[in-house]
RNA sequence: GGCUCCGUAGCUCAGCCGGUUAGAGCGCACCACUCAUAAUGGUGAGGUCGGUGGUUCGAGUCCACCCGGAGCUACCA
């Protein structure tokens, strides 16, 4: 089955930080996870960089749009690389491609009568160059200027979102899952219910964008250029090939809140306006607070994430995330629980767990993996374990799948401490007892760093070709007890090494 | 104002279609073990399940109201 998975692409205004790297990660997660399932897997992620910011923020530092947009597009791609994203294509917007199936989709959009011309109006402010709603007006003023505001017209195109209202809250009642978890559906559902209204989609006095193919005084409105990666991608992505037939519609978009209503009403009913299918799901996260904070940087509450990685490496940051934070909920993220997470959890339980199953090994029985009989106790903790991780993985639920897997964990080391090796190890009578024993462990160890392997894959892969384990990574192999006895264990240095951490120099 | 979600042990949270003594992890205390990255395992500490009133043989789990908190209520990306 094809599983075209995407992130936002990502605005290069913005610096990469910590909510750039959490959307990355989850969609390779799910990548990952589908490829080992043996599904065809298209991932793709990019960056946004059209719009009047890039061209203000290019102004200021001397350069052109596009210079600033190469530039900062870049960091985007090594923030990708450097979180371990296997992404099959990095789109950009400016791409020529995307800009020319852009257009032609535009266009089509127009001929076919869902755009037509009409007057934008609304509340002008001038130091902001840009119009404020309703809601956003303090006594008729800018909220950020507190200056008195003129009204203003400008000409502009407009997408008839309302025609799609229907349609719309048909696909919802017909598609219960289009939208998860179940809060944002409702919240999106909820939007539309409440009427829908045309959106402009051109915008005049601005030229870093795409122009409008009839009338090129106006360039498209930057969202629906960003939305229209999803889908432009996959006639280029690979050279010689179109993917379209075979990856579209989209089996999932990882989106952030704050762009909700974009994906989950326009870009639907741009989609439908095209004649195009609309994507089978979104699944949207939370964010990544501090102090019950947004980050931000004039707050000084951030974490980057490549300092994390530089510390403990791109795994740990991988799993904590996930750990943490329920996926699609908002939580609260921190050093101290990153370190006590990491400590804890992959130094403590699992690491220590590979060091003294591999000790054992390598001490009772020099090293090979004996063909012992599968313990009852592991064969019954096990049981099931593939299926119920993949569930959870159809549901985008990576947290949950971390949390089956590791209750898996725990109980290897419960079974180690129950089992007590080193006590059968001084009674040759048990040798057939330990033999089992110690298959059962690294039996258990192979299945759950296989299971891990889309969320920390360094580690588990390492982890594996110690244990002996050297080919076989596919999901179907995660079963306790496909591998009989017999392979010979590797060195393994330590897989998460405790990190001794300069005390904070105290803030005078 | 309208809509949605949430309020369960010190902390973070599970608790599906209502049903035996309400659970997990962290933290804390004590105990056990020594294979291991001084790691692991066990036990305990007893939370009016926000409040009140209902439905029911029986409600954390359904209904009403109240208190407290969060989000959305459209064109910054």
């Amino acid at each position: 089955m094809p599983f075209y998975v995407t992130t936002p692409i990502y605005y290069v205004n913005a610096e990469p930080h910590l909510g750039h790297a959490y959307s990355t990660i989850a969609a390779d997660i799910l990548a990952r996870h589908m490829r080992q399932r043996g599904e065809d897997v298209f991932f793709l992620t990019g960056t946004d960089e059209h719009g009047e910011p890039v061209a203000q923020a290019a102004e200021r530092l001397g350069t052109t749009p596009r210079e600033l947009a190469d530039r900062n597009s870049v960091r985007f791609r090594d923030l990708a690389a450097r979180v371990n994203a296997t992404n099959d294509f990095f789109i950009r917007t400016s791409d020529p491609e995307h800009v020319a199936e852009v257009r032609r989709i535009v266009q089509g959009l127009y001929d076919s009568g869902h755009v037509y011309a009409g007057v934008y109006e609304g509340w002008y402010c001038d130091r902001c160059a840009d119009f404020k709603t309703e809601s956003e007006l303090v006594d008729g003023k800018c909220p950020i200027h507190l200056i008195t505001l003129e009204k203003r017209h400008e000409e502009n195109y407009f997408f008839r979102l309302s025609s799609f209202q229907e349609a719309l809250e048909r696909l919802y009642a017909e598609n219960r899952d289009f939208v998860s978890p179940g809060s944002r559906f409702n919240e999106a559902l909820n939007f539309i219910r409440q009427g829908l209204e045309d959106i402009s989609i051109s915008r005049s006095a601005i030229s870093w964008g795409v122009p409008v193919p009839w009338d090129e005084r106006h360039v498209i409105y930057v969202w629906i250029d960003a939305l229209l990666n999803y889908y432009t991608a996959l006639a280029y992505a690979r050279e010689g090939e179109d993917l379209t037939e075979r990856f579209w519609p989209a089996t999932v978009h990882v989106i952030g809140k704050d762009i909700l209503k974009f994906h989950a009403v326009i870009w639907p009913a741009m989609l439908m306006a095209s004649g195009l299918e609309v994507p089978e799901r979104l699944f949207i996260h939370g964010y990544l607070l501090m102090d019950e904070h947004k980050m931000s940087k004039s707050l000084g509450n951030v974490i980057d994430p490549f300092q994390v990685m530089d510390l403990y490496g791109t795994d740990a940051l991988r799993f904590y995330l996930f750990r943490e934070v329920g996926f699609g909920q908002d939580g609260n993220v921190s050093t101290e629980g990153f370190e006590t997470r990491y400590t804890t959890e992959l130094a403590n339980e699992y690491g220590n767990l590979a060091s003294r199953t591999l000790a054992m090994v390598s001490r009772y029985r020099d090293g090979a993996v004996p063909a012992g009989e599968p313990p009852a106790a592991l064969v019954a903790v096990f049981e099931g374990a593939p299926e119920a991780i993949a569930a959870c993985f159809d549901r985008s639920d990576i947290s949950g799948a971390l949390e089956q897997i590791w209750e898996r964990v725990r109980e290897l080391n419960r079974f180690v401490a129950e089992q007590a090796p080193w006590q059968l190890a001084k009674d040759p009578a048990q040798a057939e007892r330990l033999d089992s024993v110690l298959y059962g462990l690294v039996e258990g160890l192979r299945v759950v760093s296989l299971l891990l392997l889309p969320i920390v894959p360094e580690a588990a892969e390492r982890l594996l070709i110690a244990l002996g384990a050297a080919h076989e990574r596919s999901l179907v192999a995660a079963r306790f007890g496909a591998v009989a006895g017999g392979a010979q264990t590797g060195e393994l240095p330590q897989l998460f090494p405790k990190i001794e951490r300069e005390p904070e120099p105290s803030a005078a």
